[in-house]
DNA sequence: GTGGTCTAGACCACC
DNA sequence: GTGGTCTAGACCACA
């Protein structure tokens, strides 16, 4: 995984993880990888996953068992999906029409990338 | 200016001036604010504004003529708006639609809101 | 280390630096001395070291690994040696050779002192 | 006149003042352009060539007579040549001799390019 | 322990 | 008055 040097790894991580329960490879009361497995998978030290883990636990996303691991909370699913879209709505959204004004992209060129985003993505 | 707690004050000075830049308050050829009277106005150390200048020199929008001040670079308003497009479009647009596809936002809904956002703009 | 005071602190430990990697002190992806190290070792203030750093980190010269440090990049020694030579090259030689023909001092007679400081260097 | 950023205007303007002594532009007990002139001419604060004939001054290169201007000093020409020789060879040389061993540029490469300097500098 | 940011205050050279 | 450099000391986030 590539980390973007803006945002501290451990909140990438946490972010990935939010990711595949969103979506849903990792489903309700499924184990998620060790934190030894995911830092060896992400080429990152183990330290770092354990912040994330602990983030998303104080969050209520994921939950530990003694001597298990760590497994995705029931309500983990509504939570993340939730919040995220609560905080693109009102903090990022407003941002990128601001932006679109001061470019001067209209909605119609906004749409056209999308589209082209989308089958991008469905080819892959 | 109310600064935000996620990105150094240094950056958000420097995004500022490019603001004035591109709106066009500050032109071609033009002194900008001396780094002492910028230091008072935005209630920030002297070092931090010198930071900024120093940053936005180095990115060719604004230079320095010994002991007169800072000036707003000939090509400054080119350079920053075909930079910011840029950035927008390829960084920041395909991270906006992952999102909208994750949370199912179509791009119907995006451009209702758009529409809403301008509006609310024209109005103030 | 001595500080010269016709130039600033800050650059001339990072010319300092490219001078170990030019050497090959400091090697490719090796990690070099942290800021507050370097600053205890050459008696200065932190914040000059970081200075030197971050200048250093623009030329992509070094980069840096949250928490971890500063390394020397991979075409660190190439970059170093092509902008270098051509800064010699073009800059300062014009301006030597303008002296000389001012002063009068033929190539002959440079030669002979560029000999008689390279033998005085190797018996050192 | 295009101006250096590295050094102070007002020392390249001396050193122009000194280039013209040295090549006999100006000569023993002639008169040199009035503050203003060379102020005009080079598009600078009169107040900054001020200081270079002040420091002119001091060093004994030039002189001024009450109301009629400043003149170049009877001796300037040896003083020039002698204080510049000397620290052309003890300063400079020493610092170009170690950057051609560190860029393994040998005395012979030196010489082609001096020789394709004088060339081209007879013919403008 | 690492980098990174910010403040406060000082000093200098330049215009 | 202008920019520019440096120090000292503090605080934070990250690994």
């Amino acid at each position: 995984m590539e980390f973007n040097n803006n945002q501290a790894i451990y909140l990438q991580i946490a972010a990935y993880v939010c990711d595949q329960i969103q979506l849903q490879k990792w489903q309700a009361d499924e184990k998620i990888p060790s934190v030894r497995e995911l830092a060896v998978i992400l080429e990152v030290n183990p330290n770092t996953v354990m912040r994330s883990y602990d983030h998303l636990q104080q969050q209520d996303i994921i939950y530990t068992r003694r001597g298990m691991g760590y497994f995705v909370n029931k309500d983990a699913l509504q939570t993340i999906t939730k919040t995220r879209k609560e905080e693109f709505l009102n903090e990022e959204l407003p941002q990128v029409f601001r932006k679109m004004r001061l470019m001067e992209i209209s909605g119609q060129e906004f749409l056209e990338r999308f589209e082209k985003y989308k089958t991008n993505i469905n080819l892959k």
